[in-house]
DNA sequence: GGTGAAGTGTAACATTTGTTACAAGGGCGT
DNA sequence: ACGCCCTTGTAACAAATGTTACACTTCACC
């Protein structure tokens, strides 16, 4: 309930309207660290919101290479773009990275409940919109990008790289080849290290 | 007006529906082949609708790289995900590669029309969704898939390929490494040539 | 029949990234 | 202090793709 406030789907909801909401068939399930909560393919067939821990997204090649697509932190709703979709199965695997909770919401209920709230329904269609930016810039970056500017632009949005393993793997590249881009940026004086080990620009 | 008829968006919508929308500011252009229709970093404002002709939408890199990411026919709704977003920049550029028409209906109108016809509301939803499961399988693409995956996923979904040049464009790869490939394919036997010089599979 | 444009195949070479292997450092418990 | 695990840097080599260049075909057009 008050878990739900902090969803800015949610957060201009009164609590009549989130009870009113709640009369609707939902479950509430708690998961732990490790625990799959979504398989590639998995139908979408109710509102997914992680309300506590974070879960890791990863796309799985036939070939054996995979891709972390991302890291999300509660409260943020998982697979939106895939609950009204025509073809809803969900194109990621999705595990607990800590202990978690994620409450399923009947999709029609909640369908119905954005007819009546019009706030609602604005900030689900921007929920989905960020989802086509976020994906947007993934294919930008897969596809026009080099790993340098690749590289420059993560350090951009997260100040620094704390961690060269992870960071490679949400890159879709090789640790060694990471290491090695910024061995060459640090060279070059294009990055630097902090006291910590970390890199940043300049 | 016959010619919104024609989308998914409004295929069950009563001409008095449609009569009633486009009460609201609207406007009509229309373009030539070649033109210009959206410029990368141009905000979406209004709904825009292609009812005739086809365009094409890249995304062009800073270093000068540039990958074809879409040809869209009529009709259809141009950068959808991008209406309702809180950063509603438009990440691609679009250009006209026919003669076309765009029609352009103001969001807000559009956005109460919703409401008030869920019908509508649920196929835009569904548009919508369709644009982050397309997304999503060009990055899936990009991102855990070799040259090779990619040029069979690609015959297998158009049946042949049959200009090499445009191709590349859209696989987002050199002419020559596609040739290439295609040739190293066909010498494994795993794609043919039809009469006409397409290649196909088996 | 010639001419030029567009599309194609192909080769040689450069660049980027992946793969594998190994050495070095830091934290942590015994 | 020792051993162990995790993370990192680095090197040598392999594989994939980009780049450039050129020859060949086809087809429209004059």
């Amino acid at each position: 309930m008050e878990e739900l406030k902090s969803f800015p789907l949610f957060s201009a909801c009164t609590d009549e309207e989130l009870q009113e909401l709640l009369l609707s068939p939902h479950r509430r399930e708690e998961y732990q660290a490790g625990d799959l909560v979504i398989i590639a393919g998995d139908p979408c067939r109710s509102l997914m919101l992680l309300t506590e821990g974070t879960v890791e997204t990863r796309m799985g090649g036939d070939n054996g290479r995979e891709v972390v697509i991302e890291q999300i932190n509660a409260p943020k709703i998982l697979a939106p773009a895939f609950l009204f979709a025509e073809d809803n199965a969900i194109p990621v695997d999705a595990y607990m990275h800590t202990d978690g909770v994620v409450w399923y919401i009947n999709r029609e209920a909640f369908f119905n409940f954005m007819t009546m709230h019009p706030h609602v329904l604005r900030a689900f269609l921007q929920t989905l919109s960020a989802r086509s930016r976020f994906l947007s810039g993934k294919v930008k970056g897969f596809a026009v990008k080099g790993l340098r500017d690749r590289v420059l632009d993560h350090i951009r949005q997260h100040n620094t790289i704390t961690n060269v393993a992870k960071t490679a793997e949400l890159l879709g590249v090789a640790r060694p080849s990471l290491s090695r881009v910024l061995a060459e940026l640090q060279a070059e004086g294009v990055v630097g290290r902090t006291k910590e080990g970390g890199y940043v620009i300049g």
